[in-house]
DNA sequence: CCTACCGATCGGTAGG
DNA sequence: CCTACCGATCGGTAGG
């Protein structure tokens, strides 16, 4: 949280910048394989070729190492869903963006490892990423009940829906199919099912 | 899974079983709360107020608990889900059940944590719950999918409803509620927004 | 021969 | 980035 580091790289430390860069994504592949907790800092050192300390050079602690990782897909997936909506063609993209995400999801099985397991052992309030996540739940759950709401509001949505009970069951569905497509790939089909049950939600289903 | 100790009593072993029962209760909540990987004997043995050692004794080994938990866990809702079903009103008895379970679940956070966090970090292949998790999910997906096809053929469900795809969708609805509900107990209404889920996919609601 | 442990220690590894 | 370390703790086993 208070790295003024970034991963654009400033002159003269580009060479430094891209050693980190590849160290956040090695160490995205150990948490999302071990968890957090699980993982340690020699596999990941080793995963890159460096020495332990060589690693605690870079991030001095193993929980640096995770804010960078947390902050790394924070900006990954900000590109991907741009914040500026308001029309009801912008609410629908949102959604339609959600289903777009799950087919990507299920062609990097890392991002969709990592986040279940982090976000499942975030659960206990120790863990380093509980605040992290607590948060970032409540700003999914808030941000989707807001473009909800919208197209409530203009008649988008099948009539009896609650937009607020709606937007917790997609986050969680989406949730709940990643956790069930690592364990059986073949037997979920993680858009397809996500993009029925918001089709099912929509008046006009998405194009 | 191949212990022939069982969690009944037999003549002249009360007190070991006993005692076996408590770790077992104890190593739950552990697991339950850093995972099976980040949790450690010493911890549990100490929260069991015995040695690490004298919990080998019970246990001689992690993994050897961790099975003790999850057949534990299985002991537990076999009884709460009969198997024998075969009628319309069974089948939907069985939806009303999981309702039943979300509710429950919702007053013993900590069998949320364990299958939360469990489940997720067995995705990995190497996880020693791997294979438990994997046959698992095929087993409650093909139960679901064996009592939600009966339904369709006795036309209890709404028109276009695919069985299977609900009932990926349903479990995969259970765990993502479970994660949010962990991570904000009071913006999330676990049993309700399944209810829901449900109820929209019956003809006739549940009572 | 059984149970229910104990204190000590094995070779390795944890984060820093 | 490395060698050289620290206090502690890891899962598992020894004899008693």
């Amino acid at each position: 949280m208070d790295h003024e580091t970034s991963t654009t790289s400033r002159g003269g430390y580009a060479k430094g910048d891209a050693r980190r860069e590849a160290i956040v994504d090695v160490a995205t592949d150990v948490f999302a394989t071990l968890g957090f907790r699980a993982a340690t800092m020699l596999q990941i050192a080793a995963a890159c070729g460096i020495s332990r300390t060589g690693l605690l050079h870079h991030f001095p602690s193993k929980e640096s190492l995770l804010e960078a990782v947390l902050s790394r897909r924070d900006e990954r997936s900000a590109t991907l869903i741009p914040k500026r909506v308001g029309t009801d063609d912008d609410d629908r993209a949102a959604l339609a963006r959600m289903v777009a995400l799950m087919r990507h999801n299920a062609d990097s099985p890392t991002i969709i490892n990592l986040f279940s397991v982090l976000s499942a052992e975030a659960g206990d309030p120790a863990h380093p990423a509980h605040a992290y996540f607590v948060s970032r739940y409540a700003s999914l759950r808030s941000e989707l009940i807001e473009s909800l709401t919208r197209l409530h509001r203009r008649g988008g949505l099948t009539a009896g829906t609650d937009p607020t009970a709606l937007a917790v069951e997609l986050i969680a569905l989406m949730d709940g199919l990643q956790v069930q497509w690592v364990l059986a790939p073949d037997q979920v089909d993680m858009a397809g099912v996500l993009r029925h049950r918001i089709d099912a939600a929509l008046l006009r289903p998405l194009d």
